[in-house]
Order: C-alpha cells, then sequence, then structure tokens
DNA sequence: TATAGCATGTAATATGTTACATGATTGA
DNA sequence: TCAATCATGTAACATATTACATGCTATA
C-alpha cells in the first residue's frame, strides 16, 4: 500500500491537518492516488500510532480545533527504506496498483534513493514492454482484419485495443522518467 | 462494483467453473479487471444467492467435483439493466474505476443496448478530455520550462506527465471505441 | 436563505489480498 | 522427485466507500 507514504511525501513538502491533505491529494498527488477525507484521517491515526507522523493542535475561533501533522525522524527513515524497496503492488491489470505506487516514489524521490529507485523503473518498463508483446500478438493472431469485425467479436478487440494504448502510454512515461532521472540506463 | 457483471459477460460467451473463470481473467477480462480465485468464488456464491447464476455439478474422478456456472434468465435481465446504467465508478485518479467498468460494459455490449452504453463512452470522453485540460493548464503554468527543472519540482512535473500521458490515451481510447460503435458520435 | 468551505470524526458495509488447507494427476 | 495444473474452499486481515453526525463562517 501507498498511502501513509503519499501522505509522507505530502507532508514533508508542507505540514498539514488531514482536511488540507484531503484537498491536496484532489489535486497533486491525486492523479494517481485518489483518497477521501474519512481515508486519511484514519491513516493519519494509524501513522500516529507507529511514531511516523507527530500533532500540533491548533486552537481556532469559531471551528473545530486543526491537527497539523508534520513528519518525525521515523516518518522519514520509513519513506527512505520504502522508496528503496522494489514495487509490491499487484501488476496484473492495465491500470495497475505498481505504477501508482511508482508514481509517488517519484514523488517522493527526494527524499530517497534515486539509484534504487531508477531499478525500479527499469524493471517496471520491461515488465510492461512484455506485456504489450503479448498484448500485441494476440491482436496480429486473433485480429489480422479489425475491419471486418463486428459484434462480439469487434466488443473483444476494442477491449484488447484499450489494453494495448494503455500500455503504450504507460511506457512513453516511464521512457520520459528514465530520461529525466538520467544515469546509466 | 464490476466484478459479478464481468463474471456474467464471461459466462454467457462460455459457461465455466470459478477455477476456468479465474484462468480467464488472467488473459482477456484482466485486461482490465483483475481478480484472484478466492475472490471469483465468493463472488460465485452471491450471485448464486441473487439468482444470476445456476450450477451444475460435474462429478470428477480424482479430482475434486467441478461446478459449472452458467448465466440464468435473471443474470441476463441484470447485466442487460446493469449496461444501460450511467457509469458509477470513482474517476478522479488516472487509473480510474470508471475506464474499467466501461471495458467491461464493452465486453458484454452484445447483451445490452449499445445506444445507452454510447452516451457512456461520450461522457467519459468529455471527462477525460476536461482532466486532460487541468493537466496542461497545470503544466503550462507551474512547468514553463521543464528542461531546467531539478530536484522536488523536476520529480512533481515528472508526475504530472504521467498524469497527462494516461489521459491522452484514455482519449485515444475512446475515439476508436467511438469510430467503432458508429453511429451519431 | 441557501450553498460552499472549514474541520473533525464514527459506523457499517463492500471489496480485495494473503495465508493456509486439501489432494489427485501429469509431465520434466 | 519436484513442480505445475486442476479444483475447491476458509479465515484473517487490509483497504476503501458510503452514510451519518456536528457546527461555525463566509459568500452569493
Amino acid at each position: 500500500m501507498a498511502l501513509p507514504h503519499a501522505i509522507l511525501v505530502s507532508l514533508l513538502e508542507q505540514a498539514g491537518s488531514g482536511y488540507e491533505l484531503a484537498r491536496r491529494f484532489d489535486r497533486s498527488i491525486g492523479y494517481f492516488w485518489a483518497a477521501t477525507h474519512q481515508q486519511i484521517y484514519k491513516t493519519l491515526r494509524t501513522m500516529e500510532d507507529d511514531g511516523w507522523v507527530h500533532v500540533d493542535v491548533v486552537v481556532q475561533q469559531g471551528r473545530p480545533d486543526k491537527k497539523v501533522y508534520g513528519v518525525t525522524d521515523g516518518g522519514r527513515a520509513e519513506l527512505r527504506r520504502w522508496i528503496a524497496q522494489p514495487l509490491t503492488g499487484k501488476g496484473s491489470a492495465v491500470t495497475d496498483a505498481r505504477t501508482r505506487e511508482l508514481a509517488v516514489k517519484i514523488r517522493g524521490a527526494t527524499y530517497g534513493d534515486v539509484d534504487a529507485l531508477r531499478d525500479q523503473v527499469v524493471a517496471l518498463r520491461s515488465e510492461r514492454a512484455r506485456q504489450l508483446d503479448t498484448y500485441l500478438g494476440f491482436e496480429k493472431r486473433q485480429f489480422p482484419d479489425p475491419s471486418a469485425l463486428d459484434g462480439p467479436g469487434l466488443h473483444q478487440y476494442l477491449v484488447l485495443r484499450g489494453g494495448i494504448l494503455a500500455e503504450e502510454g504507460s511506457l512513453r512515461w516511464l521512457d520520459e522518467v528514465l530520461t529525466a532521472l538520467g544515469g546509466t540506463a
């Protein structure tokens, strides 16, 4: 899971309350990782129990007190550890957990080991390339003449096309990331 | 949720056991929807309780009995209803539930109302286009000179690029689908 | 006056993953 | 003999969604 780590990254950029985190997730990290306020509150409590974050209660007039969270040394260490570790999410489907996990790690690259991260990008890229090859093979063998399709065959083909286009987009992104992260690709 | 409906589509194409469904999911529908055998068994039982599927127990030698599932009239009706109904999944993130849901519906288009489905494709397309516009706006305003970036700025930019490329891929696919599904786009 | 924003949370439910359990057959 | 395939399932846990609850302030 990457939600606690996404929260760590967000809090390192800027300390804030659960409410503020929920709003930020709607924009920045939310490209890849959505979270409701309920879930963020719950996760923050767990993270506090684990010693990854600390709270400062800010008393306000006319509003409930605000709990401003910040990252502890333990939280920083956990984020470093997690960023260096291989991707753990499931990678079967097109809209996969691995890609989202990697996006969070890239977002937090400054707080971790960029070399280790690059290795993970390379690994995910080759996984994705293999998947794309498989899909392209299906396309060639099962749908040699797409223009002739209709009914169930057409619908199966369209879904396969979705897979192919998604994988191509994924590869394009991973290549951009590798170029930008530089080093011995 | 779309898993029961993905199962209905798969069973309409060909009746089968939970085990067989799990294997099929690894290939075809699994482009967009992954499922373990544990989850499939659980879901099949619920579907049986709801009267969407019926079971034929096939006795085998040397192996556990095989439960071959087929779709009932009730299941067929439910699939029709579900396909015609607007997308219900969450669509905030790049790797969104809506796209996966739509993929399942397209796969089952033969068993439902294609006109109603096309409306959903159009709706999702405009949502995605709006999202892409937002991301492109961020890119222009926050990162006018990407080549100058490094550190946290670069990492934020890379994640945004991931969002942009994913949305572009999504749009390309939805356009292909609309063309193929034809009609008054 | 009504809606949106600020700010927190509980509870119930749904969905999904991981680990464990069983046991025969087939092919390397 | 070892691993893979066939075939089903339970139990515990992790994660996520929906509905409900409170209550003030600022803006249209």
